[in-house]
Formats: C-alpha cells, structure tokens, sequence
DNA sequence: TTGAAAGCGTTACCAA
DNA sequence: TTGGTAACGCTTTCAA
C-alpha cells in the first residue's frame, strides 16, 4: 500500500530530528521535554501529510508485535467462533490484534500454524490444543512462548490454561437424569485421548457408579472425522445393540444435533422414551418439539480469562495459572 | 520469546556470509550458484541451531507482510464463522495468514479496525462493510490498499466485490412463495441503507409487482442492534396490524430464527396458516417441525473467490473484479 | 531541549 | 561463486 509517508518525512518537513517526532507521535513528549512549539508543529504536520505508523518496523524494534495468535478447532463452529470474538474483544482493550488459524482437531495442521504464527512473532498463543499434540506444547513453552491452552490441556505438562470443570459437568447432568427417574442412561462421545472428553466420559461414570447404576454404563465413542450420516448411523447402531437404554448424555453439541436428528426422523419421544442432555447448547434446540437441558459453557468469561491469562503470562514467564470453570445447565425451550 | 537464533548466527557457525545463508534458506542457490558443499552445511546448521525466521524482519524489508485482514460484521455469526474458515484455508494456499475483526455493523469501529490493520501493513483487505461507511473504502483504495468488499458493496464505488445477487434471490424466493399460493406476502428485514438489504427488498417488490400483488406489498425493517425480544414483539406487532399476511419473506437467518420462534409460540401453524422462506438456513431450522424454506449463499464461493480477486488484486491493483453470484434454494427438513 | 546514530533481522545490490 | 553492506522504518541511547 502506498503507505508513503514516514516519521522522516514529518522531521524534514518541520526541520526537526526523527527522534523528537518519535518522541511525540507516541506521547513521550512530557518525559523528553519537547518544546511546546515543536510539538505542535510536528503533531500538525503529521495530520497535514496524514502520517500512518508502520507498526512492522516498531515491531522489528520493539521485539513485540502486539498480536495474539489464535488456534481453535474451527472457526466455522459456532462454539469456537463466539469464544474468539470474546478474544478479539478482550484482547483488544490491551492493543492485542488476533491472528487466527484453525487446526481441524489435526496434529500436524496444529504444528504447522503454531509454526506460521511463531515465525510471525505473535506475543503469545491461545491454544485449542489438537490430541496428540503434547509435545508440540512443551516444545513451544521450552522456547519461551507464552501459551494458554484453552477448552482442553494437557495434565501432564505444567501450562496456563482456561477450560470448563468437565468432570463435575457430566457428574451433575446424569445426576439431573437420574433425579428425572432415568437410570438406563447412555453416553454418546468423541473418540478423542484428550482430557475434556475423559472427563466428560470419566464424570458421566463416576455419576453412574455413585448411584448404583455401574451395571447400566453404555458409551459409544465416535471419531471427530465421520460425517453427521455416518455419526447418525453409529448412533443408530448403539442405540439397537442397548435398546434397554432409557436416556442419552451427549458429549457436545455437535453430537446433540446428530442425536436428536436422528430422534426426531425415528419419532422417538422425548422425554417419555429418551431423556436427554447435550453439550454446549445453541438457538437449534428452541425448535425441537421438547425442552432440552444442556450443559452451558461460560464462553465470556472462557474468552477473557483466556486473554488475561497470557497478557500476565507474556509480562511475567513464571506466572502459570490454571482455570477450571463452572457450567449451567440451563434448559432451551422453545417457549420461553 | 526467545527465537534468538539469527541468519547471522548460522553465518557465523558456518564461516560464511548472511547473504549466502540467505540466499540458500531462501532456495535460489541455484539462482546464485551457491556451491554444494556450503548449501549442504548450511541447511545443517540451520537444522542444529532451530533456525526459525523472523517474519517481521522479512516483512518489513520486503514491504510484504503474505497477511490478509479480514473484517467482518461479526466472527460470532456463523455465516460469517464460516466464510472465515473458507477464507483462512483459501489464504492459506497462497502463503498468506488472516488477521481478525469484527466491526458489529459500526462505522466507527469499522473505521479502527481499518486503522489498525493497514498499520499492520497487511497486503490487502477483505470488508464486509457496515452501513455509511464509503468514504471509508472510498479513502482506503485511493491510499493504494488492496480491498475486496464481500456479502455487500458501494454501487457509487468502483471497488472489486464478491456478493449474492440478491436481488434475484428475493425475487425467485417470492417466486415460490407465491407458486405455492400464497398472495398476502410480507417481508421482515434488517433497517440499513446498504446494497444488500435494499436488493433483498427491491427483488421482493418486483415479484410481487410482476404478479399484480403490489396492493399486498407490507415491509418491515427492525434495527440492527434490537435484541431477540425487542425483535419479536416488532415482529408481533407487525402481523398484528396486518392480520392478513399468508406468508413471510425473512431477510437473514436471525430474523428467520426469531420469526420461527415467534410463530411457534403463538402456535401458527406452518405452512397452512403461514407460509415461511428464509435467507441463509443453518441446522436450527432441521429441527423446525416443517420444512422450511431457504435461500443459501455459496459460501465456498464467496469466500474462495474473495481471496483470489483480492491476490490479483495485490499483484495487480487496476484488477477490479465484481462478482453477484447465484443462491440455492434449499429445504431444511428434519426428516431429510 | 535537541539530534546523530546504532540497531532490530532480513534481503539483495554490487563488487570482488 | 562469494561477501560486504545498505536499506526497510522505527525507537532510544548517548552526546551536545
């Protein structure tokens, strides 16, 4: 872009050094006691030859871009793209900008944009962390980056992170199921080794175990890259190899949807013949004919927790914290 | 973080130049003819030291940072989520990373969000515009950025775009709508003066002059920033003072959504009391207990060919490139 | 109170 | 074939 005019322009024009306008452009005039006069004159001249900053060059300099890189699974999942704008936001009131990448839940996609964003210099990474990928976390913290890992980590690696309580979430949304008179109650997961979903599945166990249902333990786990017919079809599979089973706890929302799809084309009544609980819930289940109780994230205050983490991680390396949230269960109807 | 290894560190280790580690990290020591042994050793003691390249210096020496800003109305949005992760992979392609914003359809954040990018010296702009802000992009293309405006654009401006012909859209769902009999046809649309809108609203009063409906013409336009029930009740209040509305154009998907809300707590019955078609449909709508009509946008194409018009466009800045592409229109059925 | 100049990490021109 | 070095635009130290 013809971003012609430079700090040297301005200098020349108003027959001063580079350094004083420098000095003003970025408010340093009180401490370097610039002459009020000059610094008038260098101020107008700036807004007369509309001067635009570089902020490459004040990186190159700086050694700080100002920028968080940004790895969520994808940004076209609703879940994901709310919790970046609260990022964008939160991050902006400290003169963050976001670079975002979306990994796909895959290794190596993950390590190439960890790899694309680093060489970019980002300040620090938001991390929605990829299975498998470990390693490339204690990696990138062996160098010195700044990493908080969101919606998972890993509990094995000491790193900053944000994510919900998911244990005590499905603990307490079978508990729900089994206050309604469920006790046949099955899980519908994702085939993933990562921390959220074991203690998705792990907390849905424990509830079962607590009150003497252990003998009625169902989970089915399905891999992230089958398409919703597919998904549909293992559903289908599960629920005729157990047709004992009373209700569903859904591991996220993207099976919820899967699910109740799948429901609703076999005219299966909820909730007289399925109870049911899903993940993350979204303005899709006003519709359903039933009320559905959903295990709600607090995506605001994920996001900006998120952000305050890593501006405390980038001005302080020894400062890890961990975070693990709170749910709702709320209920999504579709006349309230 | 501490990248600190430089080109000049493996220079040094290696006893030669930076010019030649750069030249040979850079694959043109063919171009150069570098001799093989050195290429070898280079690429050795690249490996050995985790050289990892500052982009940032690159940028700035290139006056090429490979980065695209991308602002949209919203990243929460999924229409826009999605166009994003189109337009990330897209980018991708050609080298180039994405650098996020969302303007909530405000001239004034718009604007910020304008600075701060082109001070990132990104390579060029993909805009979803708000709503009064041409002298904006107006300013910006005579600067010499790059800018390709998607989903709307300025008819008075010569600036590339990548938009649905919305026009033509209105005009086929009304179309439907009154091939299957209905006549009393009323739209709810957004409150804006952007191209899009008005194009939804003209296609919409052009089919129904065509079809001598004109007297039965009834519009209305609900702010950008009313809340879901602030939405509602403009919305009740409208078909109160028009009991004798069939059916209902809605101008995007959230209007579609609390429309469809509204409808289903006031136990209208679709389609025999009102006919419904709706702009962008999204899994919500599958859970709606009848088919609904929809028109979709091609959202890969929008977003792939976003990206190419804007990187002809970096390569060559007289490449103005206007596309109004055609919409599907779909049925969002549970059962299907 | 002001200015000269070094330096951030790369690239690429020009010379050897 | 190889290397010295200027330059990208900015900030900041040091000297005047």
């Amino acid at each position: 872009m013809g971003n012609r005019v430079r700090i040297k322009d301005i200098a020349t024009k108003v027959g001063v050094s580079t350094a004083l306008v420098s000095y003003v452009l970025n408010g340093k005039e009180k401490e370097k006691r610039v002459g009020n006069e000059l610094v008038k004159k260098i101020r107008e001249a700036a807004i007369e030859l509309n001067y635009q900053p570089n902020q490459i060059a004040r990186s190159l300099r700086n050694g700080s871009t100002k920028t968080i890189g940004l790895i969520v699974a994808d940004i076209a999942i609703p879940f994901f793209g709310q919790l970046a704008r609260v990022i964008e936001d939160e991050a902006a009131k400290s003169g963050y900008t976001l670079i975002l990448g979306s990994s796909d839940e895959d290794a190596n996609k993950q390590n190439s944009l960890i790899n694309t964003l680093s060489h970019r210099q980002v300040d620090g990474l938001i991390i929605v962390p990829a299975d498998g990928t470990c390693n490339q976390i204690a990696n990138l913290q062996k160098r010195g980056m700044p990493i908080v890992l969101m919606d998972r980590y890993f509990p094995e690696l000491n790193v900053s992170h944000v994510c919900l309580n998911n244990y005590q979430a499905s603990y307490e949304a079978v508990g729900h199921l089994i206050k309604k008179g469920f006790q046949q109650i099955g899980m519908i997961a994702y085939q993933s080794g990562m921390i959220h979903m074991r203690e998705r599945i792990g907390g849905y166990r424990k509830a079962m175990e607590t009150a003497n249902l252990s003998e009625y333990i169902k989970v089915i786990e399905i891999p992230y890259h089958f398409t919703r017919i597919q998904t549909e079809k293992t559903i289908e599979q599960f629920l005729d190899d157990n047709k004992e089973i009373e209700a569903l706890l859904f591991a996220t929302n993207s099976l919820t949807t899967a699910g109740l799809n799948f429901i609703n084309k076999k005219g299966i009544k909820v909730p007289d013949q399925m109870g049911i609980v899903g993940y993350d819930g979204n303005e899709a289940f006003d519709f359903f004919y039933a009320p559905i109780t959903i295990v709600e994230q607090p995506l605001a205050e994920i996001g900006t927790k998120s952000v305050n983490v890593l501006t405390d991680l980038i001005s302080d390396p020894t400062k890890i914290i961990k975070y693990d949230l709170s749910h709702f269960l709320n209920i999504r109807n579709s006349s309230s």
